[in-house]
RNA sequence: UCCCCUGUAGCUCAGCUGGCAGAGCAAGUGGCUGUUAACCACUGGGUCCGGUGUUCGAACCACCGCGGGGGAGCCA
C-alpha cells in the first residue's frame, strides 16, 4: 500500500519518490512557491508540499493549484526532502499535482480557523477532518483495541451478549423498546397483544450485558462484554449519552480485591497505552482542549490507588461540609462534587471507595457481615470523579432470592439468573466502564458527545 | 424533567437608555524571494431564529414557539 503521511513523516527523508493523496489543509503562496498541507488523517500533522516558482508556474500545475483550498482531495507527487525551514523535519519537492475531489471554498464549512465545538456538532459528517475530531477518532480506536488487548493477553473471553433483551428485569434504568407492532393499529384498537409482536412479548434494547455475561463467567472463568448500550433517559447533560460503549468484565472465583486489583491495572494499562501510543494527539489535547492534561495522566498511569471505605469517605467529608451544595451524610448517594473533592483534596490521586449502603446500590451486589453495605467499588479519579463502578456479586442463592423479592423485583423473570446460584455457584466479581467517559478522562475533551462519532441523545439522531 | 444562559455576515462575537447593521477571522481580487494561525492592501457579504404584540419607530421591550450551550437529577 502507498505510504501514509505518518509513515513518510517517520523514515529518513533523502529524496525518494513518493505520492502523497489526501484533503488539503492550508494553502499559501507566494511568488517564489506555493505551500499545499496535505493531512490523509493518519497523524495529527500535515506533510508541506512545496512547489517552487518554476514548477508552480507550469501551465497545468498552474490552473490545478487554483482549484486547491481547504477541504479538497488531492493527489501530489514529488521527492521527500528534509526541510530548509523550521516547522517540519522533511516535506515533499512537489513535481505532479491532481485534485481529487474540489471543495469550493464559498460553501465548504469548514475554513482554516478554529470552530467551535458547537458548530462541528452540526455538522458530524465533516467533523472528522479537523485537528480535534481526527485525535479524538485516533484515540478512540487505540483505547477501544488496548481493552481487547488488555483482557486477551490475561486469558479473558470476549463474549458477545445480546443488543435485545426479552426481559425488563436489568433494573438499570429506563429502555427503549422494541417492537414489529404497527403502532397507528395499536393506538387506534386501544390495546397491546404481545402475542402478536415480533417475540411474542415485550423487547428492548439492552441497558447492560452484566446479567448475560455472567452466565459465561461461571463456564469460562474470565470474560469481558464491549458493545453497545442504550439508555432511553430523558438525560441531557454532558456525560450522558443514550447509545454508549460499555466494558464489563466479570471474573469466576474472584472477590472485590481481585476485581480492584484488575480495576486498577486496567486503568493503569488504558492510560499508558495513551501516553506511549497517542503522543502527538495527547499533546494536542494538552495545548488546545484541557491543559495539564498530560501531567494530569502519567500521575494515575502507575503506581497504588488509595483505597478508603464509604463510611471513612462520609466522615471525611463531613469535616469539610461547608463546602458542599449538597450536605453529605451516611446514606447519601456520593454526588460528584463529593467524589472529586475526595480524589483531589482528600487523597490527590485515584482513590477507590468500598462497601456502599446496600439501599442505594444494585440488588446483585453481595451483602456485606455488617447487613448494612455491600461489597462494592468505585473507582475515583482526579479531575473526573467515578470512572469505574463495580462490584462482587451475590453468589449465594437465599441472600440473592431475599435481596430481589426486597426490592420489589420480580424473582420468576431472573430465573435463569438464579440458577446460576442453583448450580455450582461461585464468588465472583466484575465492573462497569462507560468507553466513552475513558474516552472524555484520557482527551481531556468535556462534552461526551464530542467523543462518539455520531451521538444519540434525547432529540438528538442526526447523521 | 427542572434551573440558568444564549440565538445578529460563512465562523466567533459587539451592538449602550428603542433612533441609518458593526468588528475580527474566513472568502474573493491584487501584491509579496521559503511560507507554516503567513503577511500587506482592497472588495463583496445580512430573513438580526420564527410568529404575535407594544411603539411614531424594535436586533433591542413583552408573550408564544423553535434551536444551541451549561448546571442539576438519573446514571456509565
Amino acid at each position: 500500500m502507498r505510504p501514509s503521511v505518518k509513515e513518510l513523516l517517520g523514515v529518513d527523508a533523502a529524496g525518494q519518490e513518493v505520492i502523497v493523496k489526501g484533503w488539503v489543509r492550508t494553502k499559501r503562496q507566494t511568488k517564489s512557491a506555493a505551500f499545499v498541507e496535505v493531512n490523509d488523517g493518519s497523524c495529527m500533522a500535515n506533510i508541506q508540499c512545496v512547489f517552487d516558482a518554476e514548477t508552480a508556474g507550469k501551465p497545468e500545475i498552474a490552473s490545478t493549484l487554483e482549484k486547491v483550498s481547504t477541504g479538497a482531495s488531492v493527489s501530489v507527487e514529488g521527492t521527500l526532502v528534509p526541510s530548509p525551514a523550521a516547522g517540519q523535519k522533511a516535506e515533499l519537492r512537489a513535481t505532479g499535482l491532481q485534485v481529487i475531489g474540489e471543495a469550493p471554498p464559498d460553501a465548504y464549512p469548514l475554513q482554516k480557523k478554529a470552530h467551535s465545538l458547537e458548530f462541528l456538532r452540526e455538522i458530524a459528517h465533516l467533523r472528522p477532518r479537523t485537528n480535534t475530531f481526527g485525535a479524538v477518532a485516533r484515540v478512540r480506536n487505540r483505547m477501544a483495541f488496548a481493552v481487547h488487548q488488555f483482557f486477551q493477553e490475561r486469558g479473558f473471553s470476549y463474549i458477545h451478549t445480546p443488543i435485545i433483551t426479552a426481559s425488563d428485569a436489568e433494573g438499570a434504568g429506563a429502555m427503549f423498546q422494541v417492537t414489529t407492532l404497527d403502532l397507528e393499529k395499536v393506538a387506534s384498537s386501544g390495546a397491546v397483544d404481545y402475542g402478536y409482536d415480533f417475540f411474542g412479548k415485550p423487547a428492548f434494547l439492552t441497558v447492560s450485558g452484566q446479567l448475560n455475561v455472567e452466565t459465561y463467567c461461571q463456564a469460562l472463568g474470565r470474560v469481558y462484554t464491549f458493545g453497545p448500550t442504550f439508555r432511553a433517559e430523558n438525560s441531557n447533560t454532558t456525560r450522558h449519552l443514550s447509545e454508549f460503549w460499555m466494558i464489563e468484565p466479570e471474573v469466576a472465583f474472584a472477590g472485590i480485591e481481585d476485581n480492584i486489583d484488575l480495576a486498577r491495572d486496567f486503568i493503569h494499562y488504558l492510560v499508558q497505552t495513551a501516553l506511549r501510543d497517542c503522543a502527538e494527539d495527547l499533546a494536542f489535547f494538552d495545548a488546545r482542549i484541557q491543559p495539564g492534561l498530560i501531567e494530569s495522566l502519567k500521575s494515575v498511569a502507575s503506581g497504588s490507588f488509595s483505597r478508603m471505605t464509604y463510611t471513612e469517605a462520609v466522615a471525611e467529608l463531613e469535616k469539610h461540609k461547608g463546602v458542599f451544595e449538597f450536605k453529605p451524610y451516611w446514606g447519601c448517594d456520593l454526588q460528584s462534587e463529593h467524589e472529586k473533592f475526595l480524589t483531589e483534596k482528600v487523597v490527590g490521586g485515584p482513590l477507590v471507595v468500598t462497601d456502599y449502603p446496600k439501599d442505594i446500590k444494585a440488588f446483585y451486589m453481595k451483602q456485606n457481615d455488617d447487613e448494612k453495605t455491600v461489597a462494592a467499588m468505585d473507582v475515583l479519579v482526579p479531575r473526573f470523579g467515578e470512572i469505574i463502578g463495580g462490584s462482587e456479586r451475590e453468589w449465594r442463592l437465599p441472600l440473592l432470592q431475599k435481596r430481589i423479592a426486597d426490592m420489589g423485583l420480580n424473582l420468576d423473570s431472573y430465573w435463569w439468573y438464579l440458577d446460576l446460584r442453583r448450580f455450582g455457584s461461585t464468588p465472583h466479581a466484575g465492573f462497569g466502564l462507560g468507553f466513552e467517559r475513558l474516552l472524555l478522562y484520557v482527551t481531556g475533551m468535556t462534552n461526551i458527545r464530542d467523543v462518539i462519532p455520531f451521538p444519540r441523545a434525547p432529540k438528538l439522531a442526526d447523521f
